[in-house]
RNA sequence: GGCGCGUUCGUCUAGUGGUCUAGGACACCGCCCUCUCAAGGCGGAGAUCGCGGGUUCGAAUCCCGCACGCGCUACCA
């Protein structure tokens, strides 16, 4: 049997990191063993939907390289993907559970539902439904259908016995029926509820592992009981441990950002983000820590998926996040780059320009964001002395030398300077004079930024060009 | 409250009875490199393996109990 792992999320908002590294172990999973995965979205809670996810939702995951082989838009042979186009095949097999004893309708109002849960908590006990509906004889049942009361249907959870199943992360986790609550599986609105139309697509989409959250372990055994009254087979499961706050909380909005848009839009490279969130919870049992999605892909197994919670460690993703800039192409790093720079305004026109600014500054970034906090001095025209040693550096003995030849040395050169220019200038007034280090490279970099630190001196000077460069440097010889 | 799952440096983790005086990575500190700032290289500090009992010649690794954390307990997913 080939191996069909799917994504099944709710169209409520923003992709969230946690959802994005469930997503990502589903397509690792089903890519290194040839399967298929499949995106399916759960839109059964009409009053949570957000319109627009369902295409953020898309487009992030394509962001992000994560590929799937069928959903919505895309298509595929067991379609619709979406849930809120399947209704039928959910009542057809809520029907098929009445019929063969499984389930039984209820007409509980949710006021009555509230007020029971409330005794019950306050008494001490478990809230837990009660089963007056269960208790209906088939005339009531008729009685008040055709009175056309409303009314939802409630699948049967065995009276007493314990179920047992297996999760390949966990091993076998058993669970008593009498913590089980005779679940509501399809709304007086028509819509199913997870419950039920999680087993019902999953079995038609022949759903070969569910892969998804710890928050799900709990209610697994009622998608169990659902595949054995409906006599399907049942795929296996496995469920991932949670991704946390630094509090160990579930994490959430409100200790920083979730949403895999937020990063994307802070200039976090894919390549890092998906790197990182794989190794929340995995590892490749060596210590390699640097992995390309295919590397992904062949390393992947959930045999070492761990057990307990991680927490997003935001220091981390920023370290690794940066070894990624510095070794991207610098093209398409540049690419990405440049809205940062416009958005405060600065010229970008020079693609060449940007891409030395780029170049120069990209060490010292975390995320892409950084970058405008780093290129003033490509920009600014206004020289000034940052401090007493910029000063002193300038009065030095040597530094009219230094300038004096430098000048003299691009006025002769017949194209424009380049770091390699600049490089074999340098060597050679030190030869011609004799000053080097820090009193040959120093006052350069004053005289060109009035700083006396910031990025490397080359680039700043292939940056800046022989004119803006004779400008600045005249400037300190006149006085 | 009930049920379930979990628990190795601050964080992510390696570890499946002896090689563990517990390894790696991030963050932190120091040194080197260097015109500067970064980056990079090298090194340091940092974990009584949640606690208590067992089993065993020997336990982070197996068993039991406890504690703590998290999740679930909806006509939400």
């Amino acid at each position: 049997m080939s191996v069909r792992t799917r994504f099944a999320p709710s169209p409520t908002g923003f992709l969230h990191v946690g959802g994005l590294r469930t997503a990502l172990y589903n397509y690792l999973f089903a890519k290194k063993h040839n399967g298929q995965f499949i995106l399916r979205i759960e839109d059964t809670d009409q009053t949570r939907i957000v319109p627009g996810a369902v295409e953020n939702l898309i487009e992030t995951l394509k962001w992000a390289g994560i590929e799937f082989d069928e959903g919505p838009i895309k298509g595929g042979p067991y379609g619709p993907y979406i849930q809120s186009q399947r209704l039928e095949l959910y009542h057809k097999h809520a029907l098929e559970l009445i019929e063969k004893g499984h389930a039984y309708y209820c007409f509980c109002t949710p006021e009555r539902l509230e007020k029971m849960r409330q005794e019950q908590i306050k008494s001490g006990q478990a809230p837990k439904y009660d089963g007056t509906c269960r208790r209906l004889t088939p005339e009531e049942v008729k009685k008040k259908l055709d009175e056309g009361i409303p009314k939802t249907i409630r699948m049967k959870i065995p009276e007493w016995g314990e179920i047992t199943f297996n999760d390949l992360i966990r091993g076998d986790v058993t669970i008593n029926f009498k913590v089980l609550d005779d679940q509501i599986i399809l709304k007086s609105d028509g819509f199913p509820t997870y419950h039920l139309a999680v087993v019902v697509d999953d079995h038609y989409m022949k759903i070969s592992h569910v892969i998804r959250g710890e928050e799900w372990l709990p209610s697994t055994p009622k998608h169990i009981l659902l595949y054995e009254y409906l006599n399907w087979e049942k795929p296996q499961f496995a469920h991932l441990p949670l991704l946390l706050n630094p509090d160990r909380t579930k994490l959430s909005k409100r200790q920083g950002d979730v949403a895999v848009e937020d990063y994307r839009a802070k200039g976090y490279l894919p390549e890092a983000v998906v790197n990182f969130i794989a190794l929340l919870g995995w590892n490749p049992g060596d210590e390699r820590e640097f992995f390309t999605i295919e590397e992904l892909i062949k390393e992947f197994s959930l045999e070492r998926v761990n057990k307990a919670g991680a927490i997003f460690d935001i220091k981390k993703l920023n370290w690794m996040n940066s070894h990624y800039i510095k070794n991207y192409d610098l093209d398409k790093l540049t690419q990405l780059a440049i809205p940062f720079l416009k958005e405060k305004g600065y010229d970008v026109s020079n693609f060449q320009k940007v891409k030395i600014i780029v170049e120069a500054v990209r060490t010292h970034l975390e995320y892409l964001a950084q970058i405008v906090d780093y290129v003033d001095v490509f920009f600014n025209d206004e020289i000034r002395l940052e401090n007493g040693e910029a000063q002193e550096m300038l009065n030095l003995s040597t530094t009219k030398i230094v300038f004096e030849k430098f000048i003299n040395k691009i006025e002769n050169l017949d194209t424009e300077i380049d770091r390699e220019k600049f490089k074999q200038i340098a060597k050679e007034i030190q030869s011609e004079t004799g000053i080097k280090g820090k009193n040959l490279f120093m006052p350069i970099r004053i005289a060109l930024t009035g700083k006396t630190h910031g990025p490397e001196l080359p680039l700043l000077v292939e940056f800046f060009g022989k004119e803006k460069i004779k400008q600045r440097i005249g400037k300190f010889l006149k006085v």
